[in-house]
DNA sequence: AATATGAATGTTGTATACAGAATACAAAGT
DNA sequence: ACTTTGTATTCTGTATACAACATTCATATT
C-alpha cells in the first residue's frame, strides 16, 4: 500500500482524466491487482482530489473492461481470467490480422519508414536489455500498424485489447530467449508490407499474435 | 424539443444507468440528434435528476463513442460522417465474419434451435411489416450468433459496432424490397452454422454484413 | 462602420453534505 | 459452540453549492 498513486499536476486537463489515466497506468502496471477494491473516499485522499473526478474516472474505467462495479458495493479492478484472456486474445489475433491486411492496402511511404525505423528500434533495445524501453518500442511497433489502416475506430479497439494483456505481455518480454523469434516475426511483418504482399503480411502477423498468445496463456497458468 | 425523455424509475437500478440506458436509446433512435448539445442542468431538469447522475452517464457515453466531450464546453452527440460510419462497417464485417466461425465450432443444439425460432421469427415479421418488431428480430438474430461464439468480450464489442450504424440499419429495414434477401442470407448463415461448415458460413455471413453495408453507405449519401 | 472591451449570463469542474444501503462485529439467545 | 440480531461504521448514491471558464451582447473607441 506504498503511494505509487501520485497524479500529474502539470497536465492542464480535467481532474477526471488525470484520474483515470493514473488509475489505468496502475492497474496495468499492477499496482492496483485484479480484484482490489477501488474506494472512492480512499482514492480521493490518496489523489488529493474530491470523490467527484474519482467516480467519473471509475465510469470510463468500466466501460474500458478494466473495472466493475456492483451496485451499492462499490468498484474493484477487474480479475482477468485464463477464459476471459482467452476471449481477448482471439478477437486480438483477428483484428490484428486485418489491420495489417488494411495496412498492407492503405500505408504511405513516410509510415512505412517510420516502421522500419521503429522495428530496427526494437532490435537495438533487444540488445540493451531494458524491458520498459522494449515494451514502449513494441507498443509503437503495432501502433504504426494500426495507425496505417487509417481507421481510427479499429486502433482504439486494438488499444483497448492490448490493454487487457499488457501486464503478461511485458512479462513474455522481459526473457531474452524470445528476442530472436521477435525480431524475426516483425522482419516478416515490414517485409509482407513492403512488397504490398497481404498474404505475406497476414500470414506473418498470424504467428507473431499465436505466439504471444501462447506465451501470455502460458504465464497465466503459471501464476495459478 | 418534445419530451421524449423520461426515465424508467420502475427499474431498480443506479440512477446513472437508468439515465445512460435513457440517453443511449434516445440518440440511437435519432432523439437526440448528432450534434445535439448535451448539456447538464438542462438534461437534468428534463429527467427530473440531478447534474452528478447525468455527468455519470455522459462519461459512459463518450467512451462508447456516442458522444463527444470537449473539456470546459461540455458534450455534444457525435456526429456520424460516412467516414467513420465505412471504419465501423469494415471492423464489424471482419468480427462479425469472426464470430459466425466461432459459432460454427460452438453453438450448442439449443441454442441453434433458438436461432432457428428467431429466424422463423424474422420472416414472420416480414410478412407483418413491422419494422419495429423486425429490426428486434433482426437483433435478435445476430445477438443469438454472438452469443454461441460463447465469448462475452465479442458480444460487447459487437454489440457496441452495431449500436453504431443502428438508426441507418432501420431505414435499410423499413424497404420491403430488401425482405427476400435478408431472408435467403438469414437461411444460408443457419445452414452453414446446421452443418458445421464454417466456409459457408462465412460466406453467407459475409454477403449479408456487406450487403448491409453498402445499403447503409447509400442511405448516409442520401441524407446529405 | 468595424473592432475591441467588458459586464452579465450560462455552463462546466470540483468539492462537500446528507441519506440510505452494506458490512463488520459484538452481544444475546438457542 | 453456533446462529441470530442489533448497532456502529463504512461506503456508495444523489443533490447541491461554489468557483472558474466560456459565451454573448451591449457599449465604447478608433
Amino acid at each position: 500500500m506504498n503511494d505509487e498513486l501520485v497524479l500529474d499536476m502539470n497536465v492542464c486537463l480535467p481532474l477526471r482524466d488525470v484520474v483515470f489515466h493514473t488509475l489505468r497506468e496502475a492497474i496495468l502496471r499492477g499496482d492496483l491487482k485484479p480484484g482490489e477494491r477501488l474506494m472512492e473516499l480512499q482514492l480521493a485522499s490518496r489523489l488529493g482530489v474530491s470523490r467527484t473526478p474519482i467516480r467519473e474516472a471509475i465510469r470510463m474505467l468500466e466501460q474500458e473492461g478494466l473495472a466493475v462495479t456492483v451496485p451499492r458495493r462499490g468498484a474493484h479492478v477487474a480479475k482477468m481470467t485464463l477464459k476471459s484472456m482467452e476471449d481477448v486474445l482471439e478477437i486480438r489475433e483477428t483484428l490484428d490480422e486485418f489491420a495489417v491486411k488494411m495496412a498492407c492496402e492503405r500505408i504511405s511511404p513516410e509510415q512505412l519508414k517510420r516502421l522500419r525505423r521503429i522495428k530496427d528500434h526494437f532490435e537495438a533495445c533487444t540488445r540493451t536489455g531494458d524491458v520498459k524501453k522494449l515494451a514502449e518500442a513494441d507498443v509503437s511497433f503495432h501502433d504504426a500498424i494500426y495507425e496505417a489502416t487509417g481507421n481510427p475506430r479499429l486502433v482504439g479497439i486494438l488499444n483497448n485489447l492490448r490493454e487487457q494483456v499488457y501486464r503478461y505481455r511485458v512479462e513474455y518480454l522481459k526473457n531474452p530467449d524470445n528476442y530472436p523469434v521477435l525480431i524475426r516475426e516483425h522482419k516478416a511483418i515490414v517485409e509482407g508490407l513492403e512488397e504490398k504482399n497481404p498474404e505475406k503480411a497476414i500470414q506473418a502477423m498470424h504467428e507473431h499474435v499465436e505466439n504471444q498468445a501462447a506465451a501470455v496463456k502460458a504465464i497465466i497458468q503459471m501464476q495459478t
